[in-house]
Formats: C-alpha cells, structure tokens, sequence
DNA sequence: ATGCATGAGGC
DNA sequence: CCTCATGCATA
C-alpha cells in the first residue's frame, strides 16, 4: 500500500526507511494480548502482574482470540474496501465523520481483548473533553487518570482458573451516570472504539496523514498548538503502529481525529510552527546494551519476568551493567511485551505456545 | 521505527 | 519498585 510511507526524515537512509516501512506495513494484526486492562478498574488488586506475565502468551493461544474474527478466523485486511478508497477519492474534497465503516463486527465489543476502561469516561473523555488552557505539560490537562495499577500480589486462588473468561457483556455506552443524562447520543465513536475500529483508523490516519504531506511529528506539534497536547513523532508513530496500549489509543483517537478533520479543512494553510521549550534534563545517555546481553536478558525474561531487586543486582552485576539500566530494561520489557506481538512470533508466523510459564514466581534466589 | 529513559501515580 | 504514558536519541 502506502510503501510510500513517508520518508518525513531526510535524514534516514534508504535502508532504515525499507525497514521501517515494512514494519509499518506488517502491521496487520498487532493486537493479540488479551490484557485486561478494563478489569484492572476493579481487579485492581488482583493478580494481574502476581503470575508471570509469560501466561499471557498462553491465555492468548489457548483461550481466547481476543481478535475479532476476521482476524483470528481469516487473515482479512479489510472486511469492507470503505478506509482505503474513501481516503484516495475523497481526501481531498472532504470526508465525514464517521471514518470507520458503519457495520462493525457484531461480536467485535466483546471486551474480551483490551477492554478499556468503559467507565473512564470522565478521565479519558474524548469528545467531550473541553481542551486545557494553553497546558503545556500534555499530562497535566488530561490527567493519566486512572492508570491501572499493578497489585499483584493476591496469587489467584486456582491454577486450573488461569484467567477468568471475560464476561460477553458488552460495555455499552451510556451507562455512566457522571456525565448526566447525556447517554445514547449517536456520537461517531467515542465510548469505546473496538480493537478492530482502532486498528483501522490508524492505518486511515496514516494514509490520510501522508498524502497530506505531514510528518509524524507536524501531528505531534500540531496537536500541541491546537488542542493543548504535545505529543511528539514517537507517540504518533506508536499510534499509527497500534503499539500503544488499548486505553492509550482510545485517548489519543479523538485528538487525532480532530487534526484530521483541521488538516482536511485547512488544505494549504500552514501550519503553526510552535516549538515548546525542552527541559533542560540532564537525560542520561542512551545504553547501548550488547546483542549478547540482551540475550542473557532476554532468557532470564523468559524464566522471570519480574526478577527481585537482589537478582535484578546480581544480573547487573554479571552483565556489568548499572542495576537501574538492568530494572529499566525488564520494565520496558515488561511493557513492550504487553503492547506488541510477542517477540518469536510474527503473526505470519506459525504460533506455538511456550509451555513453560506454569505461573509460578521464579524462584526465590 | 525503536531502544533506553524519565516521571507520575500507586501500592 | 511497579505500571503506564511518553519522548529523546539513535540505528
């Protein structure tokens, strides 16, 4: 499709771009892990993190294809030709609303998958979020609210109970009352956008974004001077990718949707080229960690996840590596892994599951 | 596009 | 110390 991808950065090499492009483009079906992150809201203090999180991997295999059907069962790209070809005859002329195609998948809300948090509708609240004044700190206006919260400490009661079957409800909008009588408005999408819906309004964004000759950082920018919230050419890589999680996606889509729509009017105005002023942070210089100890890292990944401070130090002690960088890694792996396709595993790739994870915490050194 | 890093919020 | 959102710096 778009191989064109955008080589916004003259600075890339031809090559880092190919790469880069095909990875951009793989990107099918990235959401598989069954996180739940909905349930954290009362789960909190469940085991979400208490077992490894390698059951993830298992739950997802096993259990449940958290994936709409037209991903678990076909490997469709498009169920409807709608994104594409609207976005190719009518970017320019004009677009409406609603980018997503009106039938969704029936089942598609199970919230099974990344469930967002239905209820943070006042936290997240996307359309009817009035903007921060001038915030220039992103996270100040919109709040991380409530960011689900590890608690694992309560080990699950079974084991043969790996993960609770999600309950078919769907959690359908307007059953919050906080927001006052407003409920069942037909609003385009803001209560909670399927995985599905997600996945499809970043690769039209992308494309839209593109052909409209914007960087991944103009967006970034953009979004900062016009609603108050900067996000910078990471963040909406991210998004386009869907490597942001379920709750962090369904935040930024609004704003996204809003530049959208501010592009496509505003055909040939130039942007405003506001730079916010860069803490002057004494950031520590990126450590570049070898390939073969990231190797070692990765195989004690396997084994523990959530390695104990005192081993945290031992590795780092082994690897010669400071134990803050050792614990930031196993964080960003810990993270990565929920947000990605499970490393070893492309989803063209044959799928085999791990049967090591009996969810056990590694053992005590 | 992605790896390592920072920081807020929370136990 | 963890999770989660986010980004600088880099491959």
């Amino acid at each position: 499709m778009a191989t064109a991808a955008s080589n916004p950065y003259g600075l890339l090499g031809s090559g880092s771009l190919a790469h880069a492009d095909g990875a951009g483009m793989q990107q099918g079906s990235p959401f598989r892990n069954p996180q739940k992150l909905l349930q954290s809201e009362y789960l909190q203090g469940v085991p979400g993190n208490g077992h490894p999180l390698g059951h993830h991997w298992v739950t997802s295999l096993s259990d449940a294809a958290p994936w709409p059907s037209a991903l678990a069962g076909g490997p469709l790209e498009q169920p409807d030709v709608k994104p594409g070809r609207e976005d190719l005859q009518l970017g320019a002329l004009l677009h409406h609303r609603s980018p997503h195609v009106s039938h969704h998948s029936p089942h598609a809300n199970h919230p099974g998958a990344w469930g967002a948090s239905p209820a943070h509708g006042g936290s997240l609240g996307p359309a009817g979020q009035p903007p921060p004044p001038l915030g220039v700190y992103p996270q100040a206006g919109f709040a991380v609210g409530g960011v689900l919260e590890h608690g694992g400490l309560t080990p699950p009661p079974a084991a043969a109970a790996q993960q609770p079957p999600p309950p078919p409800q769907g959690l359908h909008p307007g059953e919050h009352g906080e927001l006052g009588g407003h409920h069942c408005q037909d609003h385009s999408d803001e209560e909670t956008p399927t995985s599905d819906e997600l996945e499809q309004f970043a690769k039209q964004f992308k494309q839209r974004r593109i052909k409209l000759g914007f960087t991944q950082a103009d967006v970034g920018l953009a979004l900062g001077t016009l609603y108050g919230n900067v996000f910078s050419q990471t963040t909406i890589c991210r998004f386009e990718a869907l490597q942001l999680s379920f709750k962090n996606m369904c935040k930024l889509k609004p704003l996204l949707n809003k530049w959208l729509e501010e592009a496509d009017s505003s055909t040939g105005s130039p942007t405003s080229i506001d730079k916010i002023a860069a803490q002057g942070r004494k950031r520590k210089k990126r450590t570049s960690i070898e390939v073969s100890v990231k190797g070692v890292l990765e195989t004690h990944f396997l084994k523990c996840p959530k390695p104990a401070a005192q081993e945290i130090s031992s590795l780092a002690d082994s690897l010669q590596l400071e134990k803050e960088v050792v614990r930031v890694w196993f964080c960003n792996r810990r993270q990565k892994e929920k947000r990605m396709t499970p490393p070893g595993e492309q989803q063209q790739h044959e799928v085999y599951a791990h049967g090591v994870k009996t969810d056990s915490a590694c053992h005590d050194l």
